[in-house]
RNA sequence: GGUCCCUUCGUCUAUCGGUUAGGACACAUGGUUUUCAUCCAUGAAAGAGGGGUUCGAUUCCCCUAGGGACCGCCA
């Protein structure tokens, strides 16, 4: 049996939105569970619209999610040469044909199409045409001679049977007019030339398989397998696109969102393992198929993804917790070194309060400012009796050698006692004045987290 | 308009002819708790409609409706 492989091949005029991420996934997790091959093809032969920058993010996305290929990347610009010879050996064996149509006259038959209010179809003019009527002014543009009699079948592995008319699929363009090759002739002759097996790949893509199909076919090439996934949808229902919003990768990075969360929530979008829902790399690998994939499309749900993360924070060691977070810090926030330690041994009550590093970021404000702000809203809340607990805290507090729990508690039970009050008496008063507002983490985690002078600071400043 | 695809709780999904149609997120209620959270418990919530096939259909077939994709000398 021949190994498999699969590729994922993006165009570079854009970042990654997370369709193609998904994409991207499969087409790996496919083929490592295959213990085959997954390659990245970079399609920039839209020299108008193709940038290196955009190559470069692409790559930096797949890495950040956890995708790497296998070898190099394949460039396609770099094959035009093989493509072109392709296109010729068509042409040479009667499988494609010169177009001498202008562009006038094409556009004439698209409005008259309109017109009748029938598909525009190329009316294949130059199939049989003589080359000796060819017009000198006009340069040619190479078309492929598709089927007309019979019907093709698709055997897709996630769709099923998919049967259509031959004659529905025209006499397309395999080199344009300045002699370039167009997408359908460069990603068939690159997927047989880099011995691509299985092309997963998004549902708007069945129409080109059916064209590429027939390349292969005339070829003489063996054919991969197909699976054309469902695409993801908006809340609206149309298919995701670039332009939408809280669509690329950076927009889930940059509120918190940790690769291993997207990660496991685009798995688990069109395609599940019985109930299962949290799924390690490791795991994923294991189980994913092909069969798991649904049909239907499905839509992007936010509080999903954020619930996954949440999971990921409070499930995830610390260390690595840790270093997610300051990544993130120094990618969209300011850098958390001078207080890391501080926020290191908080991590353990800190990431209960927080669905996102953004959150435990948000969260350790108190720990990462060096001066905090208490809103004159909750300064009411620090009237004169507070302050006088406060006080009162702070003189028990500074004699305190060992700063634990229990020490922490004897002292606030007296205060309890002493002004015949409650722990929300207490607690809340000392919350304001070390955090800045009455929400918050608990209190001997509060006081605990924070190096004694600064406490003694902010008791002082607030009381 | 043509071709093709899809249709189970609001959302992601399980079910591969016989289930009180299960789980997760979100939602609601209650409990734990020094606040906000967390956590725990409980609850509400679905087979688009109509025909067949069958002893029996969410599951198989057909029709209708709704939704989507494609229809470039872009990829």
């Amino acid at each position: 049996m021949t190994k498999v492989a699969t590729r994922f091949a993006p165009s570079p005029t854009g970042p990654l939105h997370i369709g193609g991420i998904r994409t991207a996934l499969f087409n790996w997790l496919y083929s490592k569970n295959q213990k085959g091959s997954f390659f990245l093809r970079i399609e920039d032969t839209d020299k108008e619209r193709s940038k290196e920058e955009y190559k470069n993010q692409i790559i930096q996305s797949l890495k950040w999610i956890g995708i790497e290929s296998d070898g190099n990347e394949y460039i396609q610009s770099k094959k035009i040469d093989d493509h072109i010879k392709i296109a010729n050996e068509l042409l040479k064996n009667g499988h494609a044909y010169k177009c001498y149509c202008s562009n006038e006259e094409i556009e004439e038959q698209k409005n008259r199409a309109k017109q009748k209010k029938i598909p525009y179809i190329y009316d294949r003019k130059w199939r049989d045409k003589s080359e000796a009527d060819a017009p000198q002014d006009i340069k040619p543009a190479i078309r492929f001679k598709s089927k007309i009699d019979g019907s093709t079948l698709l055997k897709d592995l996630v769709q099923g049977d998919i049967e259509i008319e031959n004659n529905t699929i025209e006499d397309f363009i395999i080199l344009r007019n300045d002699g370039s090759p167009t997408y359908n002739l460069s990603a068939s002759v690159d997927d047989h030339q880099m011995n691509i097996t299985h092309i997963i790949r998004g549902d708007d893509h069945k129409i080109n398989t059916f064209k590429q199909m027939q390349i292969y076919l005339a070829m003489k090439w063996t054919l991969p397998s197909f699976a054309h996934i469902p695409l993801i949808h908006t809340t609206e229902g149309k298919k995701l696109s670039k332009r939408d919003k809280a669509s690329t990768l950076d927009d889930y990075s940059k509120i918190g969102v940790m690769p291993e969360a997207l990660r496991n929530y685009l798995l688990r979008l069109g395609w599940s393992f019985k109930d299962k829902e949290i799924f390690t790399l490791e795991e994923s690998i294991q189980h994913f198929s092909l069969e798991g994939i649904g049909k239907s499309p499905s839509k992007l749900d936010m509080s999903r993804i954020l619930s996954i993360n949440e999971h990921y924070i409070k499930n995830m060691n610390e260390d690595d917790l840790f270093n997610h977070l300051t990544k993130y810090c120094e990618n969209y926030k300011d850098k958390i070194d001078s207080k890391s330690k501080n926020i290191k041994k908080s991590l353990s009550f800190l990431k209960n309060k927080a669905r996102t590093l953004e959150g435990i970021y948000n969260n350790a404000q108190y720990l990462i400012k060096d001066k905090i702000k208490i809103s004159s809203e909750d300064q009411k809340l620090l009237d004169s009796l507070a302050k006088t607990i406060l006080k009162d805290f702070l003189k028990e507090f500074q004699n305190l050698t060992n700063i634990n729990k229990e020490n922490l508690e004897k002292i606030i039970n007296n205060l309890i006692k002493k002004n015949k009050t409650n722990f929300k008496g207490v607690g809340q008063p000392l919350r304001v004045a070390l955090v800045g507002s009455k929400f918050g983490p608990g209190i001997y985690d509060i006081i605990i987290s924070l190096d004694k002078n600064e406490v003694i600071e902010r008791l002082k400043a607030a009381s």
